[in-house]
RNA sequence: GCCGGAGUAGCUCAGUUGGUCAGAGCAGCGGAAUCAUAAUCCGCGUGUCGGGGGUUCAAGUCCCUCCUCCGGCACCA
């Protein structure tokens, strides 16, 4: 049987600044996605990492006393605990500084530079001498000041090297025409649309050395460094295996020496700030090195407080590992996942959360908590031979709803679904009234029936709950008697009756304020 | 300013191509039950579907207009 692949990545994150909830937000998602693919059967690549490059790098390092690579060293290790702490499954953890990605980076260049894509021309800018960098127009705003120190920024101009992206302009507004799912959800779509009903410029891909050292040299001008941006974006790549820079010019894998690999990325996620680097400069590039573009590309909203901005200086902060500790990584998972819709913004309240808990702990919870215990009570611990057909089409209506949701990007509504059938679940136990069953003396019939009815809808939950709880899920699984958590095309295979089951404390406790 | 999106029960939101579309969850009120984490289940909503106008036999669902809110408008990772 073949099996199919998903390739999917989130950003790269931004060596330079502790993980937020943002970057959380993103890296489970993806890996609720990875999950669930892999329960589908999917040999799933699942990508993230840390940007490592450029001069916010190379600045907060020397402002803590620290060399660019030390620092990152730091940072890359807090995201890879963060990922551990969060229950993240990827794949691979890439950065920027690895040896691969550099050769990478340079043949990917040196490419696009052969198909005659790159030329030398000037940038000009607005440079503050304080700051020792560029501000674009927006930041500087209308008075033309630095807008760290409000000091005076100046015009000026530098040799760069420029990618001759608006050769591409037509090419790409036809391939996001004729896919309408190919950017999601829509309204970033058009967006993108609006902003490529202006005249595309070129994109300057490299920095003088001299202003920027921390980055990968340009291989034909040693003192110009790749533009952190290009650096970034062209991970997805390093990650696929699609490029082999050691191999002789004509032979590395681009457009005409296609390598087998796992490129295109079948899901490029990202935070909707970032929708443009990946929906124009990527793909033209792509276009310009000869690759196949990405399949998809989906873009999340933001999480706010109230009706603000979560933002330190405002000091509504949310800290996810301060919910963790009293609630869990999976409750956690679930409230992000359940509460914001998938590309929407959302906002965090305190009490929005404790009401998705609740659910999660009074219906999904309580649910496994009471079907065990009366499969104790009743049968000494052993779920009965009966019939397990109870639940069947409510079943089917469920998974095919969740599924529904999953795969057009509709967490919130795959995930409602998958509740759903805990609730369901739920009112079935108060119609057949196991407790009155058990007290009939021609009631064990139909009791083995409920009671195996149940315990094999807890499989399935288990099943639908693992992307987004996986270590409940886990648990639940093993007080089934299952080893694990069984994939979807394994549920109508997964027999529980016979299995010794195991009460256990609740999955979801009641915490206390 | 230009482009785009949204405005549906107290709250968060569903509502395909116009005809049981006036809904769900939460909160509130009432009830049942006792297997369970005082958890669960059942019942209860006359809401001008932002305002106004129009098309149609029929409009949250299409068109026009107004109001309010939000997002985007490039090298910032």
């Amino acid at each position: 049987m073949r099996v199919s692949s998903f390739y999917l990545t989130t950003p790269i994150y931004y060596a330079s600044g502790e993980p937020h909830i943002g970057h959380a937000y993103s890296t489970i998602l993806a890996d609720v996605l990875a999950r669930y693919r892999r329960r589908a059967g999917e040999d799933v690549l699942f990508l993230t990492g840390t940007d490592e490059h450029g001069q916010k790098i190379q600045e907060a390092a020397a402002a803590q006393g620290l060399g660019p690579l030390e620092l990152c060293d730091l940072m890359a290790g807090r995201f890879e605990e963060a990922w551990r702490t969060l229950g993240i499954s990827h794949d691979r953890f890439i950065r920027t500084t690895e040896a691969e990605h550099i050769a990478v980076v340079r043949a990917f260049l040196e490419r696009l530079r052969e198909n005659g894509f790159i030329y030398a021309s000037e940038y000009t800018g607005w440079y503050s001498v304080g700051q020792e960098r560029y501000f674009t127009e927006k930041e500087i705003g209308p008075d033309r000041v630095d807008p760290i120190a409000g000091g005076p920024v100046e015009r000026i101009r530098e040799k760069n090297w420029f990618f001759r992206m608006s050769l591409f302009q037509d090419r790409l507004i036809r391939h996001i025409e004729e896919n309408p799912e190919w950017i999601v959800p829509r309204t970033r779509r058009n967006e993108v649309l609006g902003f490529l009903g202006q005249p595309l410029e070129d994109l300057s891909i490299s920095r003088p050395r001299s202003r920027i050292h921390w980055g990968i040299p340009l291989p034909w001008d040693s003192d110009q460094v790749t533009y952190v941006w290009v650096d970034a974006l062209i991970n997805y790549v390093t990650a696929s295996g699609a490029v082999d820079p050691a191999a002789s010019p004509g032979e590395r894998g681009f457009g005409d020496s296609p390598r087998p690999s796992r490129w295109p990325a079948d899901l490029h996620l990202m935070g909707k700030d970032i929708i443009t680097t990946h929906a124009v400069y990527w793909p033209t590039l792509l276009m310009g090195a000869g690759l196949p573009l990405p399949r998809k590309i989906l873009a999340h909203g933001w999480w706010i407080v109230g009706d603000t901005k979560m933002s330190k200086s405002i000091g509504n902060v949310v800290d996810p590992l301060d919910l963790i500790d009293r609630f869990g990584t999976d409750a956690v998972r679930w409230y992000l996942m359940r509460e914001m819709p998938t590309g929407q913004d959302a906002s965090y309240t305190p009490e929005r959360f404790l009401t998705r808990y609740d659910e999660l702990r009074n219906i999904f919870g309580n649910l496994v908590h009471r079907t065990l215990s009366m499969i104790r009570r009743y049968r000494d611990g052993v779920v009965p031979h009966g019939r397990t057909d109870g639940l069947a089409p409510e079943t089917s209506d469920a998974v095919a709803g969740y599924r529904r949701g999953l795969e057009g990007h509709r967490l919130h509504d795959g995930f409602a679904a998958a509740m759903d059938l805990a609730r369901t679940a739920n009112g079935y136990i108060e119609t057949r009234e196991p407790w009155t069953l058990a007290r009939r003396s021609d009631g064990a019939e139909e009791l083995d029936d409920t009671l195996a009815t149940l315990a094999h809808t807890l499989a399935t939950l288990a099943s639908l709950f693992e992307p987004v709880a996986p270590r409940k899920a886990r648990e639940l699984a093993h007080r089934l008697g299952l080893y694990d958590v069984p994939g979807f095309d394994e549920l109508a295979a997964t027999d529980v009756r016979g299995m010794p089951v195991t009460v256990g404390p609740p999955l979801f406790p009641r915490v206390e304020p």
